[in-house]
RNA sequence: GGGCUUGUAGCUCAGGUGGUUAGAGCGCUACACUGAUAAUGUAGAGGUCCGAGGUUCGAGUCCUCGCAGGCCCA
């Protein structure tokens, strides 16, 4: 037997014994080594972390992955892929913060430093087994056994490195970022801090609409002319009156508009105008003092008069500068950028003016949208010359606040004692008092409103800025836009629109974190700001030594520098905190240096893998191109750039930034050219996955019921990666039972007739293509246009196209059409050229189906492709044919051959198609069964080409809907009634609005006008010039006969059934009801038998007598008897209009 | 609030550059076909193409504004 056969397929075992061949085998690395010397394809793997459970969107991104890597190695390239595990970050302390019961602030105390990064350490590799099981059982190859583990000191010690560069090239900074802050715990708060219960309180607050007054330049000269007046204000609103002395800017949105009122100040009754947004008017003025007289307002009237003078966009404002409303500080620098007027996104009408008071260093926006435009900040320079905000770390203004110097900003930061004197003020009512007297307070009221408060102190936050390191993206922007210009996204959106308009809008990274595990910051720093940035382990040790020897150390500084020191080429050797945090420096003065405390964000982790996952700087140079300090020769086979990512859209601002920023600032180059970014995977109705809703899909027993193929192929072929995938367990049985049902089939069937036949592969022996039949020709040419647009698809990332056109060709082409249409060709007869013919076509579709849908499918497609070949293996080694190899995973793409594809040919069986369709619908209106052979179809054809294209495929309509020929009727017969359409495409730019009256005519025209239009090419109508091309002109019926019609295409079906046709129809169903009887007896497909029928029908009687020897052939029969009288044995059969009895036996 | 994205049959999805009867598969109903058959064919039922405006002779498709879902930011 060349093929194995198989009575059915458990799909989950072909992936269990294909993995186990894979492993016995190293199928993987060895797919690798066959390419050894092509160019590479560079591939990243993002990093998991395994401190949880891999879930079936795992599966999925690692689908993405695998398919792109394994469709590159097929195209001859070498695809080295090295795993890697994120290790460090929040997530995983929270976790381990979590099972330890502890706290932030409980490390260092409860638990050291050192025993809780250990428990990290743990922590973090805990599911590790789970994660590379799942990688193995569901088919994503990648090197797992060499994996870049982030927290290893190699890798850190490349990070170090580049961090270092960007200090070196000044993009490395100490600034600051606002952060939540409690003045009374003096710490900074985290985002999670804040969203524990109970941290947001109702508070009632002061509140102010200060008046910001315009100064006269070029750019507000329209307002002061429309106004009349020198007074005119913005007006801008804030719950946190503390703030204003801080004030720099004011934001308004650019499409938001605004409006110019004079009116009276309610408080002082001075003449005023004002600026504030439309649609906030009616919340400051009252209905009734529109447009009231001006002149007629005395002090003291409830109702202000009041009159817009002018309507504007926001953009209108920008860069107006006003004065300061209170002039305590100036700015430090760039005091001509500040109070004035820009532009923010995040500007709303929803309540206040319309227009934000902007601080820089009390407000996230603020600072985003100062540091965006220029605006600097008010700040003032302490004693240690060093530049902080005006309220300082206990929450009181800096002495340079005047009345106010020492004031707590906030009234709960002062003791109840204070706070309950008689004559006590909270800071933000004297401010607003201050601001009536000097006509600087439009409106002060209370207003109540949620706002934080620290869990631990109860006291309202402050939001602060506060230190931070910071990478200078934006120095670079321009040139992170650009190079993101050359990388190719998929889908498109996410490149151009989420990640590039992120891009034109980014802000510093900010890099710090003031946590525990993770790479520690190497720099090291002096009280009065003197630093060193360490750029690998052998400056460090250098730098430790030379500390060592100043003698500025103390002895217990100097003996942990020594332990440390101590510590390197043992396994205690670690550049994790806490040992880090024990090196003291010396500066070139001579002072102490104490390293930052900070981390850095994990996102630097995994952004640095195209450098850190093999140590660079400090080994494997020779993968890295020259242009960036590598050795390798070649560019062609580095790694570096990748080639491809992949990751969830979800990492657009996380990995994708990372990888783009680091390259893009230390190497001017794109770290990625290809990605793709997938969407979510859903539950069957939309939601979210979670382990804690129960509705997540476990990845392993999917797997073990359906295997890695269906799985995958589901998930590939259901929605592009980008759309969000509605995972539905159904559907991967559905693909199983469509696709890879079909698929096997197909196979099945042909191993079973192949191996009867003693048939092998031939590979050197292959009938010329005139021997082919049409339809051998015609499913070659599908496979070779398949092999193309496969091909095209995964060029284009775009996997799931390209499986949906796999499995339209194996479903609809070869398991529907070729084999349905060839069965006969395989079970009847000796071996001649057709019968080979049929063998070699069927047997070179599956092997370039089992190639294409490798990729995808990478066990099944092995498992077919092994099953076709195996055979002929070492046939194929010898002779070096492509067979040679032993997985479809090392073989060369199919060679796609133009010269077997026949555009005429497919569409001529479309026509087939289509005709047999037709046809079936007319006997199913008729009540003929197929089985009822049929005289004649007629097919009215009205242009030659058509004609001929139906010619070359009638025989196969005729053995498929069992007529006896295929008829056309050309125009000249005279009997065709035809139809006129017009043609709307042509017609539309000639006639536009008169499309209509045309198409009336048009319509309307009858057989004559046809006749003419067709005869002369064109028609003059009610004065349209119609041409031949601005019609379509269809044959429609055939007068007296059965008519069915699809489009341009009709049929007539001859329905007479002459008593002949009616004892063939009888015959047929004899063979029909005998060979489900052989089935029924468990008879196998080449048992002989005789055949006893009872004789109780005239027209039975005549049927078998004529068609005896058909039926004979048919079933298989050596002999076919009627008796009168048949007892015993016999079987009783339900014909259609008689019951008949039939025995069978085997023939010795 | 902003950026991106999705919305077509009960379900999952197709529908270059606008062209007049909007398709496929699954599911449902009926009838056929079948020595690869847990497959297949034909027919039927099933649609306000999310809504409202607009552009156009003509809109599922283009524009504007909404509604609903998703992701990422604030």
């Amino acid at each position: 037997m060349n093929y194995k056969e198989y009575k059915g397929l458990d799909y989950a075992q072909v992936g269990k014994d294909i993995l186990q061949f894979w492993k016995d085998n190293q199928i993987f690395e060895k797919s690798v080594e066959v390419r050894e010397g092509a160019p590479s394809f560079t591939f990243y793997e993002g990093p998991p972390s395994a401190n949880g459970t891999p879930g079936i969107h795992h599966v999925m991104a690692r689908t993405i992955k695998d398919i792109f890597c394994r469709y590159k190695t097929l195209r001859g390239y070498q695809v080295k892929r090295k795993g890697g595990w994120d290790t460090h970050g929040l997530p995983i302390e929270l976790q381990v913060e979590k099972e330890l019961g502890i706290k932030k602030d409980d490390i260092g105390i409860k638990i050291s430093i050192e025993d809780y990064n250990k428990k990290c350490r743990e922590a973090v590799m805990r599911f590790t087994d789970q994660w590379l099981t799942m990688t193995e059982k569901m088919g994503y190859w990648v090197d797992m056994d060499d994996p870049y583990v982030t927290y290893k000191n190699d890798y850190i010690e490349s990070l170090w490195w580049l961090l270092k560069q960007l200090y070196d090239k000044n993009l490395l900074y100490k600034g600051y970022t606002i952060q939540p802050y409690s003045p009374a715990a003096g710490t900074g708060l985290s985002s999670h801090e804040l969203n524990m219960p109970g941290t947001y309180k109702e508070v009632k607050d002061t509140t102010v609409v200060a008046q910001f007054k315009v100064k006269l330049t070029g750019k507000s000269g329209y307002l002061f002319d429309t106004a009349d007046s020198d007074d005119i204000y913005i007006l801008a609103w804030t719950t946190t009156p503390w703030t204003l002395p801080a004030n720099s800017a004011l934001t308004v949105g650019a499409a938001i508009d605004y409006v110019l009122i004079k009116t009276f100040n309610p408080y002082t009754h001075l003449p005023i105008n004002v600026i504030l947004a439309k649609d906030l008017v009616g919340k400051y003025f009252s209905e009734k003092g529109k447009d009231v007289d001006l002149s007629t307002y005395k002090e003291g009237d409830k109702v202000i008069p009041w009159k817009v003078l002018l309507e504007f966009k926001g953009e209108h404002l920008e860069d107006i500068q006003y004065e300061q409303l209170l002039p305590y500080i100036q700015p430090l620098q760039d005091e001509d950028k500040a109070f004035r007027v820009i532009l923010g996104d995040f500007v709303t009408t929803e309540d206040g003016t319309g227009v934000v008071h902007t601080s820089p260093t009390f407000g996230a926006d603020d600072f985003r949208v100062a540091k965006a435009n220029g605006v600097p900040p008010i700040m003032v320079r302490d004693e240690n010359g060093k530049d902080v905000p005006i309220v300082d770390k206990q929450g009181r203004f800096v002495k340079e606040m005047g009345e106010f110097g020492g004031r707590f900003v906030k009234e709960e930061y002062y003791s109840d004692q204070v706070r309950n004197e008689p004559d006590f003020k909270p800071t933000d009512v004297l401010i607003a008092i201050k601001l009536k007297e000097e006509n600087k307070a439009f409106k002060v009221e209370k207003y109540e409103h949620p706002y934080p408060h620290c869990w631990r102190t109860d006291k309202p936050v402050l939001y602060y800025p506060l230190d931070s390191w910071f990478i200078a993206t934006t120095k670079l922007k321009d040139r992170l836009v650009e190079l993101n210009k050359t990388i190719n996204w998929n889908p498109e959106s996410t490149g151009t629109g989420r990640f590039g308009n992120w891009l034109e809008n980014l802000v510093d990274w900010n890099l710090s974190r003031s946590r525990y595990w993770g790479t520690p910051l190497p720099i090291w720093r002096t009280e009065s700001g003197e630093e060193i940035c360490i750029g690998s382990v052998e400056e460090l040790t250098s730098e430790l030594k030379k500390a060592v020897e100043s003698g500025a150390l103390s002895d217990e500084q100097r003996a942990k520098n020594e332990a440390f020191l101590q510590s390197q080429g043992t396994e205690a050797f670690d550049l994790h905190r806490p040992y880090v945090d024990e090196i003291f420096l010396v500066s070139a003065s001579g002072k102490v240096m104490y390293r930052e405390p900070d981390l850095i964000d994990v996102w630097f982790d995994s952004g640095a893998m195209p450098y850190a996952q093999f140590h660079f700087p400090f080994e494997n140079l020779d993968k890295y191109p020259k242009s960036m300090g590598g050795t390798a020769d070649d560019d062609a086979k580095t790694s570096f750039p990748a080639d491809f990512i992949s990751e969830g859209v979800d990492q657009t601002r996380g990995w994708f930034f990372t990888l783009h920023a680091i390259a893009g600032l230390l190497f001017d180059s794109v770290s990625f050219k290809n990605v793709v970014s997938t969407g979510l995977v859903l539950d069957k109705n939309g939601n979210k996955m979670s382990k804690r809703l129960g509705n997540a899909v476990d990845p392993f027993s999917t797997i073990d019921t359906y295997g890695p193929d269906a799985t995958r192929w589901y998930m590939i072929t259901n929605a592009e990666p980008w759309d969000n995938l509605k995972f539905n367990i159904d559907g991967i049985a559905e693909v199983q039972r469509k696709f890879f049902g079909t698929l096997f089939n197909t196979y099945n069937f042909y191993a079973l007739y192949a191996n009867l036949d003693g048939y092998s592969i031939e590979q050197f022996d292959r009938l010329p293509k005139e021997k082919l039949t049409e339809l051998d020709r015609w499913i070659i040419s599908k496979v070779f246009s398949l092999v193309k647009e496969v091909g095209e698809h995964f060029d284009n990332y775009n996997p799931t196209k390209a499986g949906r056109a796999i499995q339209d060709f194996v479903c609809d082409h070869l398991s529907n059409w070729y084999v349905r249409l060839c069965r006969r060709r395989f079970w009847q007869g000796e071996m001649t050229d057709d019968k080979r013919a049929a063998y070699q076509t069927l047997q070179h579709c599956l092997a370039a189906v089992a190639q294409l849908m490798s990729p995808i499918a990478p066990f099944f497609g092995d498992w077919l492709y092994r099953n076709l070949t195996e055979h002929v293996r070492e046939e194929s080694i010898a002779k070096n044919t492509p067979f040679k190899h032993t997985s479809v995973h090392f073989t060369d793409w199919h060679t796609y051959e133009p010269s077997w594809v026949d555009a005429d040919l497919e569409e001529s069986m479309q026509l087939a198609q289509d005709i047999c369709s037709l046809v079936h619908s007319l006997r199913k209106a008729h009540r003929i069964k197929v089985r009822q052979p049929l005289t004649k179809v007629l097919i009215p054809v009205l242009n030659e080409k058509i004609r001929q294209q139906i010619e070359h495929v009638a025989p196969i309509i005729m053995t498929e809907v069992n007529v006896k020929s295929v008829e056309f009727v050309s125009d000249d017969s005279g009997i065709l009634k035809k139809k006129i359409k017009p043609n709307f495409k042509a017609l539309g730019p000639k006639y536009g609005p008169k499309m209509k009256e045309v198409a009336g005519i048009i319509n309307g025209l009858g057989a004559e006008g046809i006749a003419e239009i067709e005869k002369e090419g064109s028609l003059v109508v009610a004065g349209f010039t119609l041409l031949r091309d601005d019609v379509e002109i269809i044959a429609e019926d055939v007068p007296g006969w059965l008519v069915a019609s699809q489009g341009s295409l009709t049929v007539a079906l001859d329905v007479t059934i002459t008593d002949e046709l009616r004892r063939e129809g009888i015959a047929r169903d004899v063979v029909n009801r005998i060979q489900n009887l052989r089935k029924d007896s468990g008879l196998e497909v080449t048992d002989k038998i005789k055949v006893t029928l009872q004789n109780n029908n005239e027209e039975l009687a005549a049927a078998i007598v004529t068609n005896r020897d058909y039926i004979c052939q048919e079933v298989q029969a050596v002999s076919l008897d009627l008796t009168a009288d048949l007892n015993g044995s016999a079987t009783e059969i339900e014909m259609d209009e008689f019951l008949l009895k039939i025995k069978l036996e085997v023939a010795s």
